[in-house]
DNA sequence: AACTTTTTGACAACCGATTGCCATTTCTAG
DNA sequence: CTAGAAATGGCAATCGGTTGTCAAAAAGTT
């Protein structure tokens, strides 16, 4: 059957340029609209020869089911926000890095969204998300327990790195090698050790800093805390000043950037690493491994903790799979041992 | 007034947990919903004392406008997808950083997608944002001319490094510094130089290529072209063999993932940089500058090409203002010298 | 005061799907 | 051969807005 250059009410294919609908589907294979979306959608809905005949209609149109349309009508929208504190940090490059290869596999848009460390900020977007998107995942989130709470019973919520009962959460447990990393410096000799923390509103910051302190408590040393310091390699300067100045032999950073912004100071400073100082970072982010000297770091499964939020957003969203939600999801770390600490130095 | 406990047809306040649409909306505040739908986005359209209760309304339902159902109506997404090849590339990762910064102030939505170096999934994204985006942003495309073309005349786009006539686009003018580069090269002294070429399909690429080797008739001297090799760290470890086995004293390299590679490679193979062997990279992407030795390279304003493209992509998204869209904008880039280059090696 | 011009707001038709409900048709079984 | 179940496809409402059209109201003119 040849199409006939029919006169009639509204022609069935894209005569203008404009991409085909579901109703052109219809026309072509001679089915009502709402055939062809079922064709498409629920499978066995619809007779094995009908579907053919849609599929290939489908195909001959080019086809493109309208996302917004889709949403609209479904309430779903398949797309998933990520939300990050600040995009110029390296560490959510690899999260979102994480999160971007995951949801395009299981077939979701990623909705990149900065929050500018600001907690306003954050609240807005994931009210304003609440229609956009179908789920959302935290990282390193500045709200309270409360409004995390609250928004958890409005949408699928997974947050990375903060830890709220009832919402389902991946945590990277730096603690754990943190508190490896002590005991290396420990066995290297050091007894001065400080630690150089990151934003005072940083979740993992606090727990961090509570697990080495109580660390340090058990093994008998003292741990001192400077800081808070922005996690930016141009405040490695300020914290490597307050680390000299403090005396101690070894630091323990809040995060590799600020750990290499004072390798730079340092050097700069004629302080020699780790023969004078020893500096422990932590991330093992880009970069780390060939700096001057490569840095010991606390490595962290970073992508593969975007990865995992995503695939427990994902089965919160779509709970048809028997299995139940993962709540939690803690991911190990280890600490890499590169060229940034060694021994002591013995006191002149 | 106080809201009577109506038990009348549809109840206008969201009695459900349910977000307030345009419709409860209009019913608190008296009018139809078109009207609200005008005081929220046609400001003179409505009148003053109107609008002002309409946007009382809102505020206290908390209103806050369905993306999709106005992106379905107004054939608007006010949304923007941004295609990178390769997400892993920390190159990307600055262009990211700049879009995700300007189309937020726009008010904009940035999608993020990888089309995996791969030309079809590249054409595919593209046709699946026609309908999902207002306009496209391709990085580094691998299209061809005519594709690219064709694309361009289905919906507003923008190309970074990729120059097609008729299609406005954002050139980062890295032959120019690069020849820089070779200048630099040759006044230390340099006269056997290799350049270390990216991935074939890459178009930055052959420009680089051909710039670089047009110079390098122009000034005498002779430029081995090696490669290709693919743009990641690890791919310098080939690099720095071809190099070394070429008998070149200094090496253009396709980028800085490559040339940080190949420092560490040529650390490992005891082969010193600069006094052995030169290095020149490209894009000056994070780690450049603290890597050992620091690389000299060429310095591309990467953030800035990418907020440049949104303007100018917004610009023809919305041709309001009078001015007439840019069609190309070139940014100047230079050659930031650090300590992978020195005197070449005298013959012994 | 009568008439024209401008404002302002409501009605209703989309946008492109999904989905509940119902009418056929087909298959199975009694 | 027919009643009843299962499979199949269509109608129409709905999602939450936008926007063209038009009537009513307000303002301005003479």
């Amino acid at each position: 059957m040849s199409a006939p250059p029919s006169t009639s009410s509204s022609g069935f294919n894209a005569a203008a340029g404009k991409p085909a609908t579901i109703h052109d589907v219809a026309a072509l294979s001679g089915v009502a609209a709402s055939t062809v979306s079922r064709a498409l959608s629920t499978p066995g809905r619809v007779n094995f020869r009908t579907r053919a005949r849609i599929e290939a209609a489908a195909a001959e149109l080019k086809y493109i089911p309208n996302a917004q349309a889709k949403a609209l009508s479904s309430g779903r929208t398949k797309a998933v926000a990520v939300l990050v504190a600040d995009i110029t940090n390296p560490f959510y490059f690899d999260i979102i890095r994480g999160t971007q290869l995951q949801l395009k596999a299981a077939g979701y848009t990623q909705l990149l969204v900065d929050t500018e460390e600001s907690e306003e900020v954050e609240a807005n977007s994931i009210e304003q998300m609440l229609q956009t998107a179908d789920g959302v995942i935290l990282t390193a989130s500045r709200l309270s327990e409360e409004a995390l709470t609250l928004s958890a019973t409005k949408m699928p919520l997974v947050t990375i790195n903060r830890q709220v009962t009832g919402i389902p959460s991946v945590i990277l447990d730096t603690p754990t090698a943190t508190n490896q990393a002590l005991d290396h410096l420990i066995s290297l000799g050091h007894s001065q050790i400080a630690y150089l923390g990151g934003p005072a509103s940083s979740n993992s910051n606090i727990r961090r800093w509570e697990a080495l302190n109580a660390a340090a408590k058990e093994r008998g040393v003292e741990v001192l805390k400077l800081g808070p310091f922005a996690p930016r390699t141009y405040a490695g300067a300020a914290a490597a000043d307050a680390l000299v100045h403090s005396g101690a032999t070894a630091g323990i950073v809040f995060n590799d950037l600020i750990a290499i912004g004072m390798l730079q100071r340092l050097q700069a400073r004629g302080v020699r690493v780790p023969q004078d100082i020893s500096i422990v970072g932590c991330d093992d982010i880009f970069g780390a491994d060939f700096c001057s000297p490569p840095l010991t770091t606390v490595t962290a499964p970073v992508e593969q903790a975007g990865r995992v939020a995503v695939t427990m957003l994902l089965s919160q969203i779509n709970p048809t799979l028997g299995t139940l939600p993962r709540q939690q999801s803690v991911l190990p770390t280890h600490l890499t041992i590169r060229g940034s600490t060694g021994p002591a130095a013995v006191p002149s």
